[in-house]
RNA sequence: GGGCGCUUAGCUCAGUUGGUUAGAGCACUAGUAUCACACACUAGGGGUCACAGGUUCGAGUCCUGUAGCGCCCA
């Protein structure tokens, strides 16, 4: 115990110290042990190209504060790590770097290219991992998983295989959205729309029956007019309901097409009037499917526009033949009017060009175990917090739509179908698909491969992480399984993601785990977490989402370099409560550090106030406490210390982490250091006293170092060390949290009569520092107070003598019958008066009063007239009729003493 | 168009099944180098709880409506 400390909190050397400390121990490591309860949670595996966010800040800490918590518990915990592939982003990442060298995808090959992608990854796919440590995140990194890594591709493909088998999967010719710039379908959540300024352009179409005569189409999409097949109209629309049947002109290439009536057209917008066409739109894909209308593919992959457009259109831009259009139609006399016109398009996450709806080949999967997905989450045998994110769920499932698990990008899961040297693909049949001549889907591939060719695509990424609860503990391989402990640990505990990937991640791991984890058995086993925690997004003090492009996030990694870890993670879960979106504000992380500072110097302080006792254990501390000598200060704490470890237990249960924090914060800042450090200042110059005092402050400490550990674990594991509660080798993540039973054990009571008597003390000592204030007195330590004061609250004062003086920087306090012409103030022990008589301001000092005494007038009128209400008293709870009358005499009795303190200065 | 959420002090947010005089942090004002901490201490100012109705003895809290902001779905 000869360390020094150092008068501010340096959490840069501590930091390091202890994660390596962690690490060497093998203190994240999670072990299958039958005699305890399993906690797991796997990680949302952050992307491979990913740098540590802030979003990433609040998602792991609260993962870091439920496996900490968990530990201390005794549980056996283990918070699994990885990444992701993320396919199409690390794609373009690396085609980001072989441009800068001249060079495509394509120049390379498939093979050079992916080995390109790997050597990008291993340079770069461990930043995060590494920045999570920096955090504290205590995982179990021999576990961590890559979705590439062999076994986990073995377990995608053997799904894909699996679900093939099942019917679950088939090959179609649907409306997907494609970027053209990487190329590839993309997902709906890989879609982002944004509010467009375009132009509404109204055109007519002449009726082919009827020469001269036309009808009028707005459109905001007029390149897309050469795979017109049709126009519609509302059956039910009386200005067209004689059109029905007959045809227009498409002006180029000129053709006559169809006009249809569908219910789904829209009356109200433009003129009612509905050019189809099915190859560039989803409603259209859907109305020309219920009219047989030809399907008119008028674009390139790569967005230009084909022969189909006609030759002048072919090869040109989809932008610019946007306006070559319009130009046409103007020169044909066909184009009425153009308006500016504000609409939502849809945008490639990735590439941020605008996605086509386009109809392609592609791979779905029809969903299995929806049914039971619902269920688990509407029975509660899965628990959303907050809960109201169950509606959006079970919304979405209502009206789940099969999955486009195919992508046209080279870094992923190549899809395990291999066709037929030869096949005309495009031409192939649900029969075909299942014939295995024709076509052949394993794990292994074919045996004869080169009469076969493999399907270019690959997997959607989240076609791999949906399986992450259990392919990341060595699924389907049952020897790796065992190794890994997948039996013990699965169902895991809590996932905690956002909200904005309930569907695309959430809803998939469930139905997949339900689909292929120990099928038969029932709902509660199958499932791949208990409760899901879902935190708010975090943006900035402006309430904007935190972007790269915006440049509004600040970097985590300097945070933790200028407020510590401890600091960052105190700050942002200040801030975070439960699923609500977060404005960040850099404050509160000062306000995290400067909490451990707090902290640091209490303990500190406990250091040099005297020597240690034996704090080697929970009892070794009881052991040392007198509960005869115990004072009503040490109840007050003892009290608080009880209420506050209950408080954090419920916030557990809850998971309400920033009150836990806010409790945490109180209790230690204002309670024990405001309050009874401060006290024990005086207590501890009286031998009588010190033991006891000591002992209960390192009872105070040890139990918030243990309530505080899941938050700031660095700080918390230094102090532990520092303050001897533990031994070289063990650590304050495997110790009990709670010291009720033991205290109640030891057989220290907390009487209420000596906790009101400590808050009456501190009552008092707010009163007379307040009164000092106002006459300018607060930084006099030496004034003399008169108390006139009953028999029994001077019985109190005496015994506290030398704190009350310490406390109201008072040199004397002496009891009078009656004091005249002094400032006064009212206490639950009584009335305190300043020695200031000769100097007294009178007028000052009645007006003081005259305040105080508005103030209790109001109160005990409302008072009155609540208790006069007979149906107030007839039916409001004895409690708080009681309440209000005790509440009543106790101000009636102040006002009284006012009034005579007022008289007495001669009003 | 449908759904969800939010609106409380200058700012960011708490506020439990409705119950005494609505809280915290930051910011602000005044004071303090006091032998843990100025990343601190002491005292203080600051609120028509978005708005309008309703239920109730009693509404920040429950109900209805309105407005504004945000998100999701179509």
């Amino acid at each position: 115990m000869a360390t020094e400390i150092s008068n501010s909190y340096d959490p840069k050397s501590v930091e390091s110290k202890w994660y390596a400390a962690w690490q060497d121990a093998g203190c994240f490591s999670g072990r299958v042990d039958s005699e305890r309860e399993p906690y797991c949670i796997v990680i949302p595996p952050p992307n491979v190209t990913g740098v540590l966010t802030m979003g990433h800040v609040l998602n792991n800490t609260i993962q870091d504060i439920l496996i900490r918590r968990a530990r201390q518990e005794g549980k056996s915990a283990l918070w699994i790590p990885g990444t992701d592939h993320a396919g199409l982003a690390t794609q373009t990442r690396v085609e980001k770097v072989l441009r800068e060298e001249g060079l495509t995808r394509h120049d390379l090959g498939r093979e050079k290219f992916l080995e390109r992608v790997w050597e990008w990854r291993e340079r770069h796919g461990n930043i995060i991992i590494e920045q999570l440590k920096r955090l504290g995140a205590s995982c179990d990194w021999d576990r961590t998983v890559f979705t590439m890594d062999p076994h986990y591709s073995r377990a995608v493909l053997h799904v894909f295989v699996e679900l093939f088998k099942r019917g679950h999967i088939y090959r179609g010719r649907r409306m997907v959205n494609w970027c053209p710039a990487s190329r590839t379908a993309l997902s709906d959540e890989e879609v982002i729309m944004k509010p467009q300024r375009g132009i509404l352009y109204r055109m007519r179409y002449e009726i082919v029956e009827r020469p001269g005569t036309f009808v009028e189409i707005s459109t905001t999409r007029p390149e897309t007019l050469m795979g017109d097949t049709g126009v519609a109209v509302h059956p039910e629309d009386e200005r067209y309901r004689d059109l029905v049947g007959l045809h227009v002109w498409r002006p180029f290439p000129r053709e006559a097409i169809p006009i249809v009536a569908d219910p789904v057209v829209d009356r109200e917008f433009g003129t009612g009037v509905l050019k189809i066409t099915p190859a560039h739109d989803k409603v259209d894909f859907e109305i020309g499917q219920r009219h047989n209308l030809p399907i008119r593919d008028v674009l390139n992959p790569d967005g230009t526009l084909n022969e189909l457009a006609g030759e002048e259109f072919a090869g040109m831009d989809r932008f610019e033949a946007r306006k070559a259009a319009a130009r046409k139609l103007a020169e044909l006399g066909l184009l009425v009017a153009e308006e500016p016109y504000e609409n939502n398009v849809g945008f490639s996450e990735r590439a941020d060009v605008p996605i086509e709806p386009r109809l392609s080949e592609q791979w779905f999967l029809r969903y299995p175990r929806v049914e039971e997905a619902m269920q688990a989450v509407r029975d509660g045998v899965i628990r959303f917090h907050p809960a109201r994110w169950s509606k959006v769920y079970l919304n979405w499932l209502e009206n789940i739509q099969d999955w486009c698990i195919s992508r046209q990008v080279w870094w992923g899961h190549r899809i395990p179908v291999w066709y037929r040297k030869g096949l005309d693909r495009s031409k192939l049949t649900e029969a075909d698909l299942r014939d295995p001549e024709k076509v052949h889907v394993s794990l292994e591939g074919p045996p004869d491969p080169e009469n076969w060719e493999q399907d270019e695509d690959v997997l959607d990424t989240w076609a791999s992480s949906w399986l992450w609860p259990f392919a990341t503990m060595g699924w389907p391989d049952e020897a790796a399984a065992k190794q890994a402990g997948l039996d013990y640990f699965y169902p895991t505990a809590t996932l905690v993601t956002g909200p904005d990937i309930i569907f695309f991640w959430v809803a998939r791991m469930i139905m997949a785990g339900l689909e292929f984890m120990r099928p038969g058995e029932p709902l509660e086993r199958r499932i791949p977490f208990r409760d899901v925690y879902f935190t708010g997004i975090i943006r900035d003090a402006q309430g904007r989402k935190m972007s790269k492009s915006l440049g509004n996030s600040p970097d985590p990694l300097d945070l933790i370099d200028r407020y510590g870890a401890d600091g960052l993670r105190f700050g942002i879960m200040s801030i975070a409560p439960q699923g609500q979106d977060i404005r960040f504000a850099e404050e509160r992380v000062e306000g995290g550090r400067n909490f451990c500072n707090k902290l640091w110097n209490a303990c500190r302080f406990r250091r040099i106030s005297g020597p240690a006792g034996d704090n080697s254990s929970l009892d070794a501390i009881l052991g040392r406490i007198d509960a005869a000598a115990l004072d009503a200060n040490d109840h007050a704490i003892l009290s608080r210390l009880l209420e506050t470890e209950e408080a954090i237990e419920k916030c557990f249960v809850e998971y309400e982490f920033s009150r836990a924090i806010q409790t945490l914060y109180t209790f230690f800042w204002n309670d024990f250091c405001d309050w009874y450090v401060e006290v024990s200042k005086a207590r501890l110059q009286d031998p009588a006293q010190r033991d006891t005092c000591l002992a209960v402050q390192d009872l105070v400490i040890r139990q918030a170092l243990l309530l505080l550990h899941p938050f700031i674990p660095f700080i918390t594991e230094e102090l532990w060390h520092l303050l001897g509660y533990g031994r070289e080798g063990q650590f304050i993540q495997n110790v009990a949290p709670g010291c009720r039973d033991a205290v109640a054990a030891a057989g220290l009571r907390t009487e209420p009569a000596l906790v009101e008597e400590a808050q009456a003390l501190k009552a008092a000592v707010a009163a007379v520092r307040a009164l000092k204030a106002e006459y300018n007195l607060a930084g006099k330590r030496d004034v003399r107070l008169f108390a006139v004061v009953e028999d029994a609250a001077w019985g109190v004062i005496e015994r506290n003598e030398a704190l009350l003086q310490r406390m109201m920087g008072a040199a004397s306090i002496e009891r009078r019958d009656s004091v005249e012409g002094a400032p006064a103030t009212l206490t639950p022990l009584g009335t305190l008066h300043l020695d200031l008589s000769a100097s007294l301001d009178v007028a000052a000092e009645r007006e003081r009063l005259g305040r105080e005494m508005e103030k209790l007038e109001k109160a005990i009128q409302g008072a009155r007239a609540r208790l006069a209400n007979e149906s107030f008293t007839a039916k409001a709870p004895p409690a708080v009729v009681e309440g209000a009358r005790r509440q009543l005499a106790e101000n009636e009795a102040r006002r009284d003493e006012i009034a005579r303190l007022l008289k007495a200065l001669g009003s």
